[in-house]
DNA sequence: TATTGCTATTTTGGATCCATACTTAGGGGA
DNA sequence: TCCCCTAAGTATGGATCCAAAATAGCAATA
């Protein structure tokens, strides 16, 4: 997952071992990150931790307040529903901008994501499938910041997407196979506006799910 | 425009010094930004200039290739429009978001700079003040990570805007005039469906006019 | 016993110095 | 004359040290 890209800026490599582990849920959300701990722990000085920290926080993956340190965001209900309205909007613009570049190769791939999501449901798994499924619709779009926006978007919600799913349970996998399979089927037909309502709907109906479930803020750690 | 913040923090004295710069293009696009000549030029050493740096990047005001500095992003004009239509459909939701909680006062000061639009007629003034109505309308919005989106939007524009400006003059500004005002209405009203579309034409139809001038993008200093 | 104020410790912010990578100018060869 | 290669110079990345701010703990008083 890290190889690939070139590992020689110490900042970069701390910040793509940060962004493991609060992505995976190693480091959980209002949790402090201390310089000198993450320093003693990756490798190297306090300062590449330091820029290492500042990537992070354009991403939205921690937050830097003056004088007190970093901590990953503890997002209230509201602020996730939001982050998801966002989503409804922007990411069907991403779908849109990206459908003209999909090759058949990249449509065929996509269909291997969902099939090997609907084979083995580990809970997991399906968050590392399912955000490569939508990432995969997205390969075409080429313009960097709406993808960098989105790529925001899903960081951000991440670990209440993980706490919904530990919590319920992967009841729902019907619906969202569903949605999966009418999106794939959309993007074969090439037709955009389908897509795009798909793609809102898949979004707006999790959304509305995760509303549902306040006890996923619940400080339980 | 400055000294109402806190001033203690000197990455953030920093950061905002050079944002100011680049918002009001005294640093143009492309320019390369050495951190000693920062240093020298705004106090401090280089390392609260790499912090401030850092800022901007997450701002999208400038980007940071390793081991060769940072710049001010240079667009080509498909990713502006792509920018434009991010704003299509993030800031109507901003909008919606905030309606809710716009007190009358608000909606007084917003007329308020409207009226002062329609008086003096400066490109420079201009810019200054329909950023200003627009943010004002969406005072009522309490995200934080949904206003920043929005900022970042602003910001990655407004060249491209004041270049646009430059080049056509206020000939416009009864079109702008008028779209104004129908939001006004719309939000005085409380009618959250026809204000947001009432912003949304506005917004497309400032990115259809950009598009047709292309000269805004040619390298010309 | 609870609260408030002071102190000591921890942690972040900033400055200076060194290493490394890129840039550019100059010279040599085809 | 043009291109490429080399080397000097310049700019960024990183480490260590120092200063300032915040936090936590302790004590004293109401």
């Amino acid at each position: 997952m890290s190889d690939a890209s070139a590992e020689s800026a110490a900042s970069s490599r701390i910040a793509q071992a940060l962004r493991d582990d609060i992505l995976n849920g190693s480091i959980a959300p209002g949790q402090r990150l201390r310089q000198e701990d993450i320093a003693e722990r990756l490798g190297g000085s306090r300062l590449p931790v330091r820029e290492a920290l500042r990537i992070l926080a354009a991403e939205g993956l921690v937050q830097i307040e003056p004088n007190k340190g970093a901590r990953v965001p503890l997002l209230d209900p509201g602020e996730v529903e939001t982050l998801y309205r966002m989503r409804e909007r922007l990411e069907p613009l991403a779908l849109s901008e990206s459908m003209a570049n999909l090759s058949s190769a990249d449509l065929v791939e996509i269909s291997e994501i969902q099939r090997r999501i609907e084979q083995g449901v580990d809970v997991r798994e399906f968050l590392i499938l399912d955000r490569e499924f939508h990432m995969a619709s997205y390969t075409g779009c080429s313009d960097e910041h709406l993808m960098l926006s989105v790529v925001r978007l899903w960081n951000s919600t991440q670990h209440y997407r993980r706490a919904f799913m530990s919590l319920t349970g992967s009841g729902r996998a019907q619906i969202v196979n569903a949605e999966h399979r009418l999106l794939i089927e959309a993007l074969e037909r090439r037709d955009t506006e389908d897509a795009e309502l798909y793609l809102l709907g898949h979004i707006r109906r999790t959304r509305k799910e995760l509303v549902r479930h306040p006890e996923i803020f619940s400080t339980g750690s």
